[in-house]
Order: C-alpha cells, then sequence, then structure tokens
DNA sequence: ACAGACTCTGACCGATCGGTCAGCTAGCCT
DNA sequence: AGGCTAGCTGACCGATCGGTCAGAGTCTGT
C-alpha cells in the first residue's frame, strides 16, 4: 500500500530552482527578446510560479543581469588578457581563438546583448558589454579607424551572434555539431578580423 | 490681405499620415523590437494618438506587414532575377551588388526581420522573407552545402544586419556616409560570398 | 517538540497592453 | 443648406504586464 503520500521529495527533484530559471529565462531572452519575454512565461517554461521566479529574483531586469554577466565577465577577460600582451600576428591569433572558444560557449548571451544593447540602454549589465564592444572594436582597428575595419569587425560580431542562434535553425536544418561548426566559423571570423590590421597573411586556401 | 483663415491645410499638414506612421513603426520596430514597442509609442512619436494608428492599419500585425512588405518584395525580385541567369562570376557579382543595393536601402526592414525571425514566426510577412532567406542560402551555396559555406552566408546576412543598424550607433560615433559605407562594404560582402561556389577570384588587394 | 529559515505559491495591485466604438471635425458634392 | 465621407480622437474593454504580500509546506538545529 505504502499511501506514498504525495511524492514527498524536496520541493522539486531538479538541482537548483535559481539555475533551471537562469537557463529558462536566457533561452527566451536569446529567441524572443527581453521585452517579449514574461515572467509568466519564463515560469511556465521553467515549471515555477511567476512568483517563485520574484522570489529568486529581485526583478526581471535583475533576473537579465544574472542571466549575462558571465559571458560579459568572461568577454572582458579575453579583451584584458589580449591587451596585457603586445601586438603581433600570434597574439591576435590567440585572440581569435579565445573570441571563438567565447562565441561557441554563450552563444545565446551574446546574441542577447548584441541585438538588443539599443533597446535595453540604461540597464548596468548592458552598458557594460557595450563599453567592451566599443573597447573590442577600438582594440582590434586601433588608431586608424578605417571605415571598412570597423565594418569587418561588425560584421564578424554580429554575423557570428545571428548565424550561431537565429540562423542555425533555419539555415542549417539540423544545427551541425561543435566540431564541424568550430573549423568553418575560425577560418571566416580569422579572414575578416586578420587581415585588420596585421596584412602579413595572404595565404587563403 | 488674403485672410488665410487658420492655415486650411488637410488635418495635418504633413504629406500623408499612414506614410509617416509606418516610417515611425519601422524605427521602432528595428530598434527596439516588435513586441518591446507599443501602439501607443508609436502614435505618441509620430504625433497622433493610438485610435489612429488602429484607423490606418488593421491591427499591429498588419502594420508590421505593411511596413516589411516593400522589403520582402524587393529582395524577392534579387533572388528572382539571379535565377533567371546561369550562374557565373559575372552574374554572381551582379547578385552582391543588387544586394549591397538592397541592405543600404532597407536596412531597418533588414535588420528587423533578420533579427525576429524566430519571435514572430507565423506572422505572414515574417515567413516570406524566412523562405526567401533560406532559398538565398541553398541559392548561393547550392547542392554541396558544406557547413561552412552556410556560415559565410550567415554571417554575410546577420552581420550586415547588425553593422548598419545597431553597430553604427556606436561603433562608428558618428554615421559614416553611405558613399563611404558602400565600397568597404561590397569588398567584405564579395569576400564572403565571392569564394562560396566559385573559387575564380584568388585576387585580392 | 519546537522555532526558525528556506522555497514556493495564489491572491491581489496599479499600469499598460492591443483593440473597439461612438462621436467630433473638416472638406466636398449636390 | 444639408448629407456624406475621410481623418482623427477620447472613453472604454478584457487581458496581461511586473511586482507585492501573506501565508503554507518542508527541512534544519536544538
Amino acid at each position: 500500500m505504502t499511501p506514498e503520500p504525495v511524492l514527498p521529495q524536496p520541493p522539486h527533484n531538479r538541482q537548483s530552482a535559481s539555475v533551471e530559471l537562469r537557463a529558462t529565462a536566457l533561452e527566451q531572452f536569446a529567441s524572443v527578446g527581453f521585452a517579449g519575454t514574461s515572467l509568466q512565461q519564463i515560469a511556465d517554461a521553467a515549471g515555477y510560479s511567476k512568483s517563485s521566479v520574484l522570489y529568486h529574483f529581485a526583478s526581471k531586469e535583475a533576473l537579465l543581469d544574472e542571466v549575462l554577466t558571465p559571458a560579459v565577465d568572461r568577454l572582458e577577460a579575453i579583451l584584458e588578457r589580449f591587451l596585457a600582451t603586445e601586438e603581433s600576428a600570434l597574439s591576435r591569433s590567440r585572440f581569435v581563438n579565445d573570441f571563438i572558444d567565447f562565441i561557441l560557449e554563450f552563444r545565446l548571451e551574446l546574441h542577447t546583448f548584441i541585438n538588443q544593447s539599443q533597446s535595453l540602454r540604461g540597464i548596468p549589465v548592458i552598458d557594460r558589454a557595450g563599453v567592451l564592444i566599443v573597447r573590442l572594436s577600438d582594440t582590434l582597428c586601433h588608431g586608424d579607424a578605417s571605415t571598412e575595419d570597423r565594418i569587418r569587425f561588425g560584421i564578424a560580431l554580429g554575423g557570428a551572434a545571428y548565424t550561431l542562434v537565429a540562423g542555425m535553425t533555419f539555415l542549417g536544418e539540423e544545427i551541425a555539431p561543435e566540431e564541424e561548426i568550430r573549423p568553418a566559423l575560425l577560418s571566416v571570423i580569422t579572414e575578416l578580423l586578420a587581415p585588420v590590421t596585421v596584412r602579413t597573411t595572404p595565404s587563403r586556401k
């Protein structure tokens, strides 16, 4: 018989509510946008109530902040590391590698603050990401800010964010495995970024 | 004397309310997103009442439709023209030129349906744009859909949409004039798209 | 057994959402 | 003058928004 009252188990058998909520919120923010996502949707998708979301996060904005901060921190670290070494073809290539690691690991976060930074201006984590991107652009193009170099950087950044989130879903029907994406991405991004200042790589397969 | 009663002029001296509303709505949709834009905001920004917006357009969705349709029509025409000629380096280069004309003329529309097609799925004009993009991708990469070629196309598309709308505002402080942007854009897009199938252009400045 | 902290939730709040409707105003035709 | 239409608006509707709050259930240490 064993009454088995009502499945006792801790509130949820899932590991941690706030981790789940962060992940669910990130998916929604990246695909539907921050403004287009309601706390109710996040709660429903994660299997909680709206009140629970607001128990774990002070507000919708605070949730966004916690969701994006790890990615922004990581991007900042990559930039600082690049700035700490003197510029060379080698350091630049290492930077591109770091950058691609970053893109692949934080695709949803990148897509979120890349494509919504204008509408979310004023939110601290978004502004942080914004100045980071400007610094990145200034660093890669240093002094001589030729229009083409800026456009190269912008296309690499926005293109990668788009391709790995929106593009994947209907350009490649099934999501290609990462081990296939990485080299392709590396090749294209290197081509876009490498010649920006150090035009010493005319070799092209 | 000519009394000139009270400036007779039609309700507004502006040329046409619906034209103004379309333009205002487009700016908002592109920068804040469709979900993030309220009819009230559009009305306020254009100097009308919310009721007026709904007088000229049956619904918010209908407004989006009218705003995006010209761009989608144009993109469709470009694709059809490209499909009508047999493939060659020349036809491909002409296509890239058409495509860049399109991007520059319809930057806001492109940015809107590129970066929101997932969240707005189901709206006819968005779905139309979606299948167009898939056809574009299939055409440019024809049969041999190597991952890298798909990524090249995705980066060119998403990157251009991002750079010309979001990127311009904080990457280049002041918006560079079109006559400076066009050649840079042509160079980068050609580099991304040209070698996709016709690898007969090893020349690179 | 008891107290306290931690999670979670439903009920509820004012504000705003997209959308409807009746009515106002001006110009135009007869 | 009178009727018609086009353009525009405020008042209003139910639904949903982000957010508050007072509990209820469960686990801990004592």
